[in-house]
DNA sequence: AAAAACTGTGCAATCGTTCCCAAAAACGTA
DNA sequence: TACGTTTTTGGGAACGATTGCACAGTTTTT
C-alpha cells in the first residue's frame, strides 16, 4: 500500500523506545518487562498498529502463507478441496494463494515458480492434466519448499499426498451398475497419465471380474483434455454408442458433467437409457436429468488433511523423511428414481 | 522461501560491481552503458537470477498485484469473474489473490485488511450479501487503494462501478413468463441490501407494468443469506406455494439452483408445474430438470472491465476523479422445451 | 587551456522487521 | 562495599532491492 501507516519505529519513538524493545514486546517476549509490554501494548492498539507482513518476510524469508496449484477453481471437487484447505491455514494463522493452471502444464510452472518467488512457506498441488515432467517441483522442493500432492499425484516423488480411496470409489461405482443389471459398462476417463486414472480404472476392472465381465479395452476412452474441450468428449461418446453399452462409469466432474451432455446433445434417444455412474462433486446432482449415481469425493477433507501435513512440514525443525500417503474413503450416492425421473 | 537463491549482491561480488550497477543495468537504465548491461544481463541469465518480489514491494510500497473479494468461488458467476480478471491481469504483468467472504461481513473486512497488508496495488470487491456498513472500505480508498466494484456494488461510493444491466436482464426474463401466460409470478431474490436486488427488483416490477398484471408484494421473498442455508430458501418456497404462482423469476445464481432443489424437496408435485426464469451462470443447466429460462450474466467480460478500470486507476499519475458505472448487458436464455422434459 | 558538460559508476540511505550482542539497571550475596 | 547475576533495554546489522547524490574520468565548449 502507498499510504502511510504505523510502525514499530513510529511506536518507539513515541514512546521513547527502541524498536527492539517495541518488536520484542509485541511479539511478548520473555526479556520485556510486562510494565513496559503493557505500554506498548497499549499504544499499539491505540494507533491500530499492523505489523507489515511484507517486511517480515523479507527479514524472516518466509511469508506465513501457502500456494495452492488446482486445474480449475469452477469445479466442485476442487472449490471444496479450497475450502478446506482455507479452514485448517487459517486456524494455524497461514493464508493462501490460490492459482490456476487451467489444465496446461505451462500455466502451471508459471504459477508455481511464481509463488515461489513469493516466499511461499509450502505448496499444495493438484497437477495439471497435461503435466508430466515435474523436475522443476523436484529442484523447488530440493531447495527446500515443502510439497503435498494431493488427487493428482505423480508416483516417483517422495512427499506426502492424500487422495481419494479411487480404486474402492471406482469399484463401488462399477459394482452398482453391475447389480443394477447392467452387463456393458463403459468407463470414460481423463488422460492415462494421471495417477487417480490409473487407480480408478483398476477399481473398474476389478469389479467387472468380481462378476466375471469380460474387460473390453474398447469401452474405455481416455480424455486428454479432461472435459475441457467438448469436441473430445462427444468425439468419445460417438465412438462408445455403436458398442451399445448399457452403463457408463465416468471418472471425473468435469467427465461426467459433461458426458451427460454429450449424451442429451447428440443422442438425446439413448440418454435416458444408459444409466451413469461417476465421480462428481457437484452439489446439483439432485436437478440432473437423466440423474445418476455418483462417487462423491470428501474433497473438503483432503484438503484439511493435505494443509495439516504440509504445516507440519513447514514447521519441522528438522527435515521429514518419513512420507504418508493417506487416503480417504468415498461416498457413493445412488440415483434416486423416484425425484427428478417422475415429474418432468 | 527459506532457501537461497542468487540476489543481486551475489551478482555484485561476482562481477566487481556495485549493487547499484547490477540493479541499474538489469532495469535498462541509460546510466549504464550497453557493455556493463550485456555482462550483468549475461551473468545473471546464467545465474538464474529473479529479482525478489518481497524486497521490490516493501522498497517500492506496491506489489504488482491485485486483490479480488467474491464471496464464494463455488459459484458459476464468480469464478468466471475471475477468470476475466486474471486475463487481464496477467497481459499487465499483475497477479491476483483470491479471497472469499462467505457471505460474511467479518470475514469479507478481515480479508480486506489482510490484503490491503499485504501491499496489494488494487482491489476488486463484489459486497458480501450481509455487507452494510462500507465505511472500512472508505479509509482504505482515502488512504489511497483503489477500489473497483462489481456485480454488488455500493451506491453511495464514488469510484468506477461494473455491473451487469440488471433493470434490463430481470425485465426479459419477467416478460418472457408473461409471453408464456404466466400471470401470478412470484418473485425470490436476495438480501434487500444488496444494489442488484433492488435493481432486479425493479425490473420485474417493470414487466409486471408493462403488461397490466397488479405487483402483489406478497410475491416477493427476500432471503438474507442469498441461499447458503436451505432451510431460508425452504421457508421462503412454503411461503410463496399457497399464494399458487404459476412462475417463479428467481434474481440469483444459488438462489435459483437452491429454489429447484428446494422445490423438488419439499413439494414434487408442483416442481414441474411452475415456469422457472432466474439469473444463473451455471454451465450445467441443460441438464436440469425441471429445466428453465435463465438470465446469464457476461461475467468474464465484466472481470475484464473491472480490471481494466482498476488497472487504469492504479497507473494514473494523477487521483482519479472522473468515475464511470459500466452497465453489460445480460443474455436471455430460453428454456429448451425438447430437451431434458422429453426423455425421463 | 580552463571551464563546463556529460558518462558511467559507487556510496549510502531507505522500506519495516527481527535478532545478535552489548550495556545498563536492579538485585543478591559475601 | 564490592562483586557477580539476572533482568531489561538499546544499538545496529541484517533481509534484497531501488535511487538520490557524489565523484571520478572523459568530452565538449568557450
Amino acid at each position: 500500500m502507498r499510504f502511510e501507516t504505523s510502525t514499530i519505529k513510529d511506536i518507539a519513538k513515541a514512546l521513547g523506545l527502541s524498536t527492539s524493545t517495541v518488536s520484542r514486546a509485541l511479539r511478548d517476549r520473555y526479556e520485556i518487562s510486562d510494565e513496559t509490554k503493557k505500554i506498548v501494548l497499549a499504544y499499539a492498539e491505540k494507533v491500530n498498529y499492523r505489523a507489515n507482513p511484507i517486511a517480515r518476510s523479507l527479514k524472516e524469508r518466509r511469508s506465513y502463507s501457502i500456494g495452492i496449484i488446482v486445474s480449475e477453481i469452477a469445479n466442485n471437487f476442487f472449490s471444496q478441496v479450497i475450502n478446506g484447505i482455507e479452514s485448517i491455514a487459517y486456524a494455524n494463522d497461514y493464508h493462501v494463494i490460490i492459482s490456476q493452471s487451467h489444465e496446461s502444464h505451462e500455466q502451471e510452472k508459471l504459477n508455481v515458480e511464481h509463488l515461489a518467488s513469493r516466499s511461499i512457506d509450502g505448496l499444495l498441488i493438484a497437477l495439471s492434466s497435461e503435466t508430466q515432467d515435474i523436475d522443476y517441483l523436484r529442484d523447488l522442493y530440493a531447495k527446500g519448499l515443502p510439497i503435498v500432492f494431493f488427487d493428482r499425484v505423480p508416483d516417483n516423488f517422495e512427499t506426502h499426498k492424500v487422495i481419494a480411496n479411487n480404486f474402492k470409489g471406482s469399484f463401488d461405482a462399477t459394482e452398482h451398475l453391475i447389480l443394477s443389471g447392467k452387463r456393458t459398462i463403459a468407463h470414460l476417463t481423463n488422460s492415462e497419465t494421471l495417477s487417480n486414472t490409473k487407480e480408478r480404472l483398476e477399481g473398474y476392472k476389478a469389479a467387472l471380474a468380481k462378476y466375471h465381465i469380460e474387460f473390453n479395452e474398447e469401452l474405455v476412452k481416455f480424455c486428454q483434455h479432461g472435459g475441457m474441450h467438448s469436441a473430445e468428449l462427444e468425439h468419445a461418446v460417438k465412438q462408445l454408442l455403436p458398442l451399445k453399452p448399457d452403463g457408463i462409469f465416468i471418472s471425473s466432474d468435469r467427465l461426467t458433467t459433461g458426458c451427460i451432455m454429450a449424451l442429451k446433445k447428440t443422442n438425446p434417444e439413448v440418454a435416458h437409457k444408459i444409466a451413469i455412474a461417476g465421480f462428481t462433486n457437484s452439489n446439483l446432482v439432485e436437478l440432473f436429468s437423466p440423474s445418476l449415481t455418483t462417487v462423491k469425493q470428501p474433497a473438503f477433507e483432503i484438503g484439511q488433511v493435505a494443509t495439516e501435513l504440509l504445516i507440519s512440514m513447514i514447521e519441522a525443525k528438522r527435515p521429514v523423511t518419513e512420507f504418508e500417503t493417506k487416503i480417504l474413503d468415498t461416498e457413493l450416492v445412488r440415483m434416486q428414481k423416484n425425484l427428478g425421473n417422475r415429474f418432468l
